[in-house]
DNA sequence: CTAAAACTACGGTAAACACCTTAGTCTTTT
DNA sequence: AAAAGACTAAGGTGTTTACCGTAGTTTTAG
């Protein structure tokens, strides 16, 4: 009985690599291929899936938000995560959803073969340097670990605009005339947006920002 | 006589899946998967090729720079670029340096596979959305294409570690005392970079910089 | 051995950002 | 109806960035 593998990933020739590494073997079987998290969670409401492998760039609905609707809803279905960056502040909310996987689209295809039936066999795979950097040293990110992930204190809506907005290279004046609203208010955005994040300049808030997907 | 293809990225996953795409047709050749720039150019020091399909975020050499290695010393092979974003302030630099194509990974098969044949038949395939930022106002794209690349006029070394470090969340002052330099000297190159790049904030600093792989 | 480029540094000014507080309006939830 | 959350706005203050110019030292290239 092969392992049943959902592959979710907007980007038709990496999920095509994907399913390719597994399609030549015989343990494993990718019984879909879908480009944004609202076609996984429509699949898995119909379909048997062990391994939900998600990719956290998506449209509709991304990987994350995704990842958290199907460790909530389907409880039977595995989560892995794939990223094309090395972050560990996303780690930290992705083991509180539920996550068992994350790794870099960096991986070798051996060694996504072994994580992937690790995690089926009830196991976890985290990127080795992701590991590293949670557990030892790298001061703030363990830290944060502990205490609440500022992440779950989630952005509202307004805020992504506004974050958005920034990392497109606006500044608060232009925000605010595109907006509508008063500058001083797209500073009160921007204040209370850094401290859910725990960044203090505008560099890290864009560096979250673009590892988020909170990006055009 | 098959069209043969280089195709580099250091992403496994992803370079097999362009590969797969190939190796389904019979008028495509793929005579080598490598994992950076460097690899690239050597493979077509020895070898054949027709058409090179390079990402421009690899490690050790980029794929702009090996782009513009491969237009200048192998004026027989055919550079493709493929990048994960949609920038468009790279596509002036690039047809600048001779590229007849850039793709975004989000391509369909199909079209990829089209659009490779039309460059090996000598045309230009260029990701639509881009052609139309180019062409229709954008305001200072097209302006930038006229006049030479901002890009061209490139980063030194030291310009490149400070924009890393500065992406990393670094203010000017924890750079010079990282690198043991006043910060007014971080201040002068930050200064230059953003002349250099033709932007006017951090925002747009950082966005450069993870679009083109100065990150970590 | 020059000339060019890179790296270093500072003075000065205006704008933008970072951070704090308070507070009114509106909508949604209990 | 009251509480909670979201969105709006502003006062105030210190820091950082953005952009000018100038200029010395070191490294690299012709």
């Amino acid at each position: 009985m092969p392992i049943k593998i959902l592959i979710a990933d907007d980007h038709p020739l990496i999920a095509e690599g994907i399913k390719n590494t597994f399609d030549n073997q015989t343990d494993y079987q990718v019984v879909a291929v879908v480009n944004n998290g609202k076609e996984a969670l429509e699949f898995i409401e119909q379909h048997i899936v062990d391994i939900a492998l998600l990719d956290i760039n998506m449209p509709i609905i991304d990987g994350i938000e995704c990842a958290k609707k199907i460790t909530s809803e389907f409880k039977d279905v595995k989560v892995a995560m794939l990223s094309m960056f090395q972050e560990s502040s996303i780690i930290k909310s992705l083991i509180d959803i539920g996550v068992k996987g994350y790794m870099l689209k960096t991986i070798p295809s051996d060694e996504l073969l072994l994580a992937i039936k690790n995690i089926y066999n009830g196991k976890e795979y985290f990127n080795a340097d992701v590991t590293k950097a949670l557990l030892s040293g790298d001061s703030a990110s363990f830290h944060q670990y502990q205490k609440k992930s500022p992440l779950l204190e989630e952005l509202t809506s307004r805020e992504k605009e506004i974050i958005k907005s920034i990392s497109q290279g606006n500044t608060n004046t232009q925000i605010g005339e595109k907006l509508f609203i008063s500058p001083r208010t797209v500073d009160t955005h921007r204040t209370n947006i850094m401290r859910k994040l725990d960044v203090h300049n505008v560099a890290s808030l864009i560096r979250f920002a673009f590892q988020n997907g909170l990006t055009s």
